[in-house]
DNA sequence: TTTTGAGTTGTTCGA
DNA sequence: GTCGAACAACTCAAA
């Protein structure tokens, strides 16, 4: 019995089979390994996915039962709480281990914390991984022993630091352990129900994404051929291609920042994209990592302002039109409208309009920036637990940057400056196509001649602005004194 | 110990 | 049309 006592490595957001250390360890073992993913949107503390995460994760656990299936393994799912499901089985299984890669919002340290505790008392050792980020939080300080609050410092130390382990192969093989009849119950994947189907909003990704570790694969390669090399150059420009499309793949684990951050090394190496282009695009990956490394230290980054003196700013609650004005693009402003039906079209949006957009709800609407936050969390693909609040907290200004309060993007200039011939709003904003450059930013300034024979009356084929910005950037700069130390 | 300078992503105003 | 200053003021490293 105890011969054929099995390892269990527990899959979360590390849907991939190489650099996998938690899958590589289990292997190594020389145990029999059971492969399970638990599809929990229940227990206390681990925020449920939105809904454009529920397709990609159900894509990402198809491929990854495909590759653990070549190397002679099996994906087993279970639906249920973490902590219970995980109990009965390694009871049923007479389990010696349970592996995991370690995750890092408040919630989910506690839980795992929790389980590690419950399989303790049973006899059974929890080993987790590093398989998420380049350093560990507790590994990145400043001098004063405090955690960075500022990003280039901050990265100016990782970089000092041992360089990341080299990413590992796949095991070649593993041995799959039984299914006892005393173990949970299992379901098939079609059964968790994580593909929208009335309607099927999710149509429109299909050909745009291939989730799981071969289509990140896939991705990398396509952007060290050409994006990586202009990267520095046209990474703010959403009318051209330059950046690296990773980020829902490194979201779910279906690549590692590891092998991300060696490929982009490789290529400056071996001279196939110059050294500037690639400190930049590493400089990205860097991002990634402080806001991990800003939950960590910062554990209620999500719900709460990272400068307190934010709590007293007087946010406005959005009607429901006003709202719907936001999410369906419908702003009146053109580069918003296009970046808000993006997102809901390709399940992304270029960083730079999310900028944009976050500022246009932030500053011009008065909505608390949780309200957003919530919404790219449905949304988007990527959806991140660092990066997402992060960087709402970033753009509203009440998180960790020295970002001046006055710091509120014009949306016409953002247009006029990063999509210069209209081309990106044109794509999502189709109404506009026949509008000149000249006026594509602003097309309530377009002469009603001009506005004529593009064939757009304003208020009926596209809306006229929902606010003045230059009047809504005042009301933003007097709330914002409001709350001054 | 104190001071100084720089810090992802910006805009407006007036010369 | 272009350019520099001003907008307010925290973090962190280096001098």
């Amino acid at each position: 019995m105890t011969d054929s006592a099995p390892v269990i490595v527990w899959f979360r957001d590390d849907l991939r089979i190489s650099d996998q250390p938690a899958l590589l360890a289990a292997a190594q073992s020389g145990k029999p390994v059971l492969c399970v993913y638990i599809f929990d949107q229940i227990s206390k503390g681990l925020r449920p996915h939105g809904g454009a995460s529920l397709w990609w994760l159900h894509h990402s656990l198809a491929a990854l039962k495909t590759d653990l299936e070549s190397i002679g393994g099996r994906l087993d799912i279970v639906e249920g709480k973490s902590a219970d499901v995980l109990n009965t089985l390694v009871e049923a299984t007479g389990a010696s281990e349970v592996m995991w890669t370690r995750r890092y919002a408040k919630g989910e340290i506690a839980h795992d914390e929790m389980v590690k505790t419950s399989l303790k008392t049973k006899g059974i050792e929890a080993k987790s991984f590093n398989g998420q980020l380049l350093f560990e939080p507790w590994t990145v300080q400043s001098k004063t022993g405090d955690f960075y609050r500022v990003f280039t410092p901050f990265w100016k130390c990782c970089l000092t630091l041992p360089a990341p382990a080299l990413p590992t192969k796949a095991p070649k093989s593993i041995s799959s352990a039984s299914w006892p009849r005393s173990a949970p119950a299992r379901v098939k994947l079609a059964d968790l129900n994580l593909l929208p189907t009335k309607p099927n909003w999710a149509k429109s990704f299909e050909p745009l994404w291939t989730p799981g570790e071969q289509g990140a694969k896939a991705q990398l390669a396509a952007f060290l051929k050409k994006g990586i090399k202009i990267y520095s150059d046209d990474r703010n420009r959403p009318d051209r291609e330059a950046t690296s499309k990773l980020s829902p793949f490194l979201r779910f684990g279906n690549i590692s920042p590891r092998q991300v951050y060696y490929a982009a090394r490789h290529a400056d190496e071996t001279g196939s994209a110059p050294s500037k282009q690639v400190e930049k695009f590493l400089s990205e990956i860097g991002w990634r990592e402080f806001a991990y490394h800003l939950l960590f230290h910062a554990p209620d980054l999500l719900n709460q302002n990272f400068q307190p003196r934010f709590d007293h700013f007087p946010w406005h609650k959005p009607s429901p039109k006003i709202w719907s004005r936001w999410t369906k693009g419908q702003t009146g402003y053109p580069i918003v409208d296009a970046g808000m039906r993006e997102l809901w079209q390709t399940g992304t949006m270029h960083n730079r309009v999310r900028m944009i957009v976050a500022s246009f709800l932030v500053k011009d609407l008065l909505i608390d920036w949780r309200k957003g936050e919530e919404w790219f969390w449905d949304t988007l693909l990527d959806a991140d637990p660092a990066n997402n609040p992060a960087s709402w907290q970033w753009v509203a200004g009440c998180g960790a940057d020295a970002a001046p309060y006055f710091r509120i993007f014009n949306p016409i200039l953002q247009g006029e400056k990063f999509d210069p011939e209209g081309v990106y709003v044109r794509r999502f904003v189709p109404e506009l196509d026949n509008l000149s450059n000249d006026y594509i930013h602003r097309p309530w300034e377009a002469p009603p001649a001009l506005l004529l024979a593009a064939g757009v009356k304003l208020g009926t084929d596209y809306p006229r602005p929902m606010v003045d910005h230059s009047e809504a950037r005042d009301a933003a700069l007097a709330a914002l004194a409001e709350i001054k130390v």
